[in-house]
DNA sequence: CCCTGATTCGC
DNA sequence: GCGAATCAGG
């Protein structure tokens, strides 16, 4: 296996998605996740929470004056940008009497903060069928788009990173390919494919001896591993 | 043991 | 550049 343009893209999203070098390394297949890991490594990509660096301790790093302001600012007192302390405690809480006393929850301070989820599936699109697809999916990554668009030739294809649940994710042609790209068209309202391509992904079942040619699943067929 | 990512080093 | 082997923490 190598590495092509199309593996790297979804490594580097899965990546920086959260995922483990073990989910992504499966992900692609054909690659270990050592593979991954030293991919990633040589991308440029690093660390995330990794458990073993997460160990790091603080060793004589003296860093007292963290004020390198190379800019002289004028009589232009910044109005605090970076107020909002935590509420420390009110000095007092007059205690209601002795008794009436709520105890206020604990609240166990949950925070909502899990990891992203990046599932995606083989070649990059998100299978699903008309009857189940509903609450899993919605929560979209809330992925920051950043300015990546390296490859002009396809500059007007929906790419990998282009997908998004309301267009259509048919792969058109084949990952791998220097144009591999997806359909990108207006998605028919419930379904992962546009119209047409729903047409192509959802077809009644035809009285044996009845068939049709092949239609052509995507990628030209599941992937051999 | 399992998992994780980091690093090394022969290819 | 690649990735198995190895290391090391959780």
């Amino acid at each position: 296996m190598s590495w092509t343009d199309e593996r790297i893209a979804t490594l580097k999203k899965m990546w920086e998605g959260g995922s483990t070098a073990s989910q992504i390394a499966d992900e692609l297949g054909g690659v270990s996740r050592n593979a991954v890991i030293g991919k990633a490594h040589r991308l440029g990509l690093k660390s995330r929470p990794s458990p073993v660096k997460a160990a790091e301790k603080k060793k004589a790093a003296p860093k007292p004056k963290p004020a390198p302001k190379p800019v002289a600012k004028k009589a232009a007192p910044r109005p605090a940008p970076t107020p909002a302390p935590a509420p420390a405690k009110p000095a007092a809480k007059p205690a209601p009497s002795a008794d009436a006393a709520i105890p206020s929850q604990p609240l166990p301070d949950k925070r909502p903060d899990l990891p992203k989820i990046v599932s995606v599936g083989p070649g990059g699109f998100l299978r699903q069928g008309p009857g189940d697809q509903q609450p899993p999916i919605p929560p979209a990554p809330p992925r920051r788009l950043v300015p990546a668009k390296p490859s002009p030739e396809i500059a007007d294809k929906t790419s990998l990173l282009d997908l998004s649940d309301k267009v259509c994710r048919w792969p058109m042609g084949h990952p791998g390919e220097p144009d591999f790209h997806f359909c990108g068209e207006a998605v028919n309202p419930g379904f992962p494919y546009c119209v047409e391509h729903c047409g192509r992904a959802y077809q009644a079942q035809l009285p044996r001896g009845a068939r049709r040619p092949p239609p052509p699943l995507p990628f030209g067929g599941p992937r051999v591993r």
